[in-house]
DNA sequence: AGTTTTGATGAAGACTTTATGAAGTTTCTT
DNA sequence: AAGAAACTTCATAAAGTCTTCATCAAAACT
């Protein structure tokens, strides 16, 4: 079942949403402010985000920045007819990938959503790699084999295979493992993705799925 | 005999399918309000649910949100006929089973129960594991001895056994063994999990079916 | 080629989480 | 009210994980 995050302060509103929303057998997790998405998103499988642009800690224009910075799911923003709509168009620019705009036609939202995932999918699937995430196992599956991985390394590989292909900091890796700063040495990474590599190398010795971008970070090549 | 929950505020209609349904030997069970069949659910063994989805104290699209979160018996929604169709469908993401309509007729009602019993029996039986399940006793079947358990271990352990090969956090099990968010430190899951270790060793002292995920919780491994 | 910078590696130890046994408290039964 | 059963808490031991550090290897730069 597919996990949609609502972030809207009126109730009412993402209450009906959510119904709507189920009904169609989506499983729902609704948030009055930005912190407290962000922080959910940090932590679990979330496959679309449907945005409420006035949020009463942040704009919506800050929370879409910070999911960007990570994550590369749909974002449907919801925005009130007045806003200014240059504000609101601005936002495409940082990757938004739908609008709606208030008052709500449940229809229409459910539409949106539906779209966005017939094609986006980025979250989870990832085409014909030989990885998988069995998030109920807290397990990376590599040629069909389950990986017991550290906390950790867990965190850090799964974020690589959801988001193959790209170069990822150690300093955006660290963030990966600790939410909140942590005073720990950025050297750290090294040592997790050589013991990531280890296990990789237990189940295919010639495997060199994870690649070193000096002065930069690594990514995972499929 | 097989028991069924019938929730309904209306009691004649409640009376009426009851009186049906124990003419075709079935044990019923009425509650007028969805808080007191949930605590029924989670005490008694059931088999199927009857649910109107207008209730007093809480929607049935809530009761039967409650009801997936921790089972997989049949539940079928009664709904009046004025009610939209759209919301009534929409349940079907949630695992309804089936819908009857007001005014109800009584062998329509009858005709489902059977049908979804015939095929159910989901919630008990369990594939090629060795463990099984019997409600009527609250009792754990490991290696087809039946296991002893205190209630909390029952209630651990039985939705493990329901649940296998998937990482159950604390908190959830916390969430199983009380109802109502409860103070208790969430380290009592360790004990709960050792004396139930315990009991299996005693029984097969070489089997290790629980497997701890650390900084997760636990699963039960078939 | 030599120097400097950055990454890889292995091992030690600091730190965190879990297991365990026992004591304490609550709840239920008689 | 007493006793028993069950649940929670606690202290400590054990296990596992993360970080640091020293050293070696590789790459980039002069």
């Amino acid at each position: 079942m597919q996990t949609i995050l609502i972030v809207e302060d009126d109730k009412t509103i993402a209450e009906s949403i959510a119904f709507i929303l189920e009904q169609d057998s989506f499983n729902c997790k609704w948030f009055d402010n930005g912190q407290d998405a962000l922080e959910y998103l940090n932590n679990n499988e979330v496959d679309l985000i449907l945005l409420d642009v006035g949020l009463p800690d942040m704009s919506g224009f800050d929370v879409l920045r910070k999911v960007r910075e990570k994550y590369s799911l749909p974002v449907i923003i919801i925005s009130a007819r007045d806003d200014e709509s240059d504000q609101v168009l601005g936002l495409e620019g940082l990757g938004a990938n739908a609008y709606v705009t208030k008052p709500l036609s449940p229809r229409l939202v459910v539409a949106h959503v539906r779209a966005q995932l017939r094609t986006g999918k980025a979250s989870t699937t990832s085409g014909s790699s030989k990885f998988g995430i069995n998030h109920a196992m807290q397990r990376v599956v590599f040629n069909e084999i389950e990986l017991t991985l550290t906390p950790a390394e867990f965190k850090i590989l799964s974020h690589l295979v959801k988001n193959p292909n790209r170069v990822h900091s150690r300093e955006f890796l660290m963030s990966i493992i600790w939410d909140r700063p942590h005073g720990s040495d950025i050297k750290t990474i090294n040592t997790h993705i050589k013991s990531i590599r280890k296990r990789l190398h237990e189940v295919d010795e010639n495997s060199d799925f994870i690649e070193t971008h000096r002065g930069i970070g690594y990514s995972l090549i499929e």
